[in-house]
DNA sequence: TTGAAAGCGCTACCAT
DNA sequence: ATGGTAGCGCTTTCAA
């Protein structure tokens, strides 16, 4: 069924039919109620292309993910975030395409999108350290939205993130709270801007605390279980070990937490594994309860409130662009409330 | 750049210019390297809109999950999953929509997509028991694939599924042989049909090992973390607790995990766990060697594999079915091999 | 080998 | 309050 068969079957004109679906004022009330019932009795919904042809925009949003950052996608807290963010986009009458694209497409993948017309607007997702991709948006004039930050760009733009930074501090000085002195990172990839942060923070807290950075103690990678597991492997060769690890991902935290299991450790030596995974952390020490978050309401929130910036951004292009920083929250023991306190 | 301006910047008709660019015969070949040469230089890439309204197709899969099995997308192995049907849809020019849906307003979506005319084909994630979507894609005349198995349904459809009874047959008899005695099943909603398999393969491997079926050691619901750390809690404090537990996921696994660092069972009593997660599973015992896989690559492949599926029958609509049953692998101690081996 | 023109299903402008 | 009609950008007959 399709608007010329629904007007004919209704004796109306397409014009006034689509009118009345749409919520235009001239319509006769009555006249529109007719045009709905009638609608909904034959199954009818317009046509999202031919919409999208006379009105000159898709009605979907682009979420870009790029391969070499494959991590992204396996990430537990990927499907989340997403799931957020197509509750907004449906309250909202978009949909929501997913697009995975090797590095070196990427420019070309974001120009067709916007040369096909395929979508309105466009969701960035893991920004690298100065990101070039940036620029090319804002050239193509393509709105767009960052889930995280870029450090170094000129170009401005709105983004979410978590405050890495501050979250590893944190988690650092709580481990050093706890007595541990070698304190291991298995950080993601420091091309990453995410991971840099992530990084700063942990060795802010490492020197807050009157402990020494060690690059021995420190790794980056994709965020595999198997990375952790080797990474940790190598650790425990050290002379000397660490005692407690900080891991940027719950996948990576299943290999260090193999390798564990493996070297039969954690029942003679006291080892905590902290994960923090965006707003997904993981504590474990022996000495104190464990301190866990899986916040899956508020990446999901998280997700909600990007998507919302995006359709905004897209409803008021010249709109002044907006930053949002969230904090991480730990929960300690079951009690909710920042590690910091 | 569109055709219009293209074919008059190129002095040819919009006909010619088209059918170079979609590899129509009849086209000179100096004419059509003219035509994809200023295509390229003037990044023109033809408007998905108003190609799909004029061939009558959208070049665009819709990957539909249901609120109610929010888990699936939370489930680690949904990215990778998705990663591979991306790769798949992108060789074959195809775009990738996803949409999430309140188990409520589902007939009503599928409906919708259809008259939209949104996407060509879907594939349906996380089948229940003998469900009703089937009959309604197939009432719609939608092409589609299950990921999964929906049992007792008696419409004809493809699939791509894991063999999850004889996974967790194998896993079962596995914990057995360890000497286990007590082996919980920590499952997910048994509305889904991957659950009643994954039950059924667990009693038989019960049975089979001669070990007694008991329902207070069997829990079944949405799979979060803390699903699986209330689960193992309760069970902690039977008279006869379990001393494995076979999960079917891993982010309940984490919840299970933490029940058991909360009880520190683990270094005074032989405890394993279990986990499945599709074609990702992990076995722990201190007894015997880590057995452990992530297989991610798999997953990607099975999710290459199902879009192929999909393509395939969208372009074949009266082709005969497929079903695809993927043997779960277990990697033992670093070696590759069948558990049941 | 090339081009003119109809039409895909809808919206929006201009009449009435 | 309602209708006629011109596109939106492309593909696809049909003619030349």
């Amino acid at each position: 069924m399709n608007l010329k068969e629904l007007s004919k079957h209704l004796g109306l004109s397409q014009t006034t039919v689509s009118r009345a679906l749409n919520g235009y004022p001239e319509v006769s009330e009555a006249t529109r109620a007719r045009v709905v019932a009638a609608a909904q009795a034959h199954d009818y919904s317009p046509n999202t292309r031919a919409q999208g042809l006379a009105t000159g925009h898709s009605r979907c949003i682009g979420h870009v993910i790029s391969v070499g950052d494959s991590g992204e996608m396996v990430n537990p807290i990927f499907g989340d975030f997403m799931a957020g963010a197509g509750e907004t986009y449906a309250e909202h009458g978009y949909d929501m395409m997913l697009t995975r694209v090797g590095e070196r497409d990427e420019a070309e993948t974001y120009r067709r999108l916007k040369a096909r017309g395929a979508v309105d607007g466009i969701v960035m997702h893991a920004p690298r350290f100065n990101d070039s991709r940036l620029q090319l948006l804002d050239d193509l004039g393509l709105p767009f939205v960052v889930h995280g930050r870029s450090s170094g760009a000129r170009v401005p733009y709105s983004y979410l993130d978590v405050n890495n930074r501050r979250a590893f501090y944190e988690a650092t000085r709580h481990l050093a709270t706890l007595g541990h002195r070698r304190i291991a990172l298995i950080n993601g990839q420091e091309k990453l801007d995410f991971a840099i942060r992530r990084r700063k923070g942990y060795e802010e807290g490492m020197e807050a605390s009157g402990l020494i950075v060690d690059p021995a103690l420190m790794t980056q990678d994709e965020m595999t279980e198997d990375y952790g597991y080797r990474s940790a492997v190598d650790m425990f060769d050290l002379a000397d070990p660490p005692t407690a690890f900080l891991v940027s991902s719950i996948i990576c935290a299943a290999g260090v937490r193999r390798a564990l299991d493996d070297r039969d450790l954690r029942a003679g030596q006291d080892v905590s594994i902290a994960t923090f995974d965006d707003c997904l952390s993981y504590f474990r020490n022996s000495a104190v309860p464990p301190v866990f978050t899986a916040m899956q309401s508020s990446v999901r929130a998280a997700g909600k409130a990007l998507a919302q910036m995006l359709i905004d951004r897209i409803d008021t292009p010249g709109a002044v662009h907006v930053h949002t920083l969230w904090e991480a929250e730990f929960v300690v023991g079951g009690s909710t409330g920042p590690l910091k306190e």
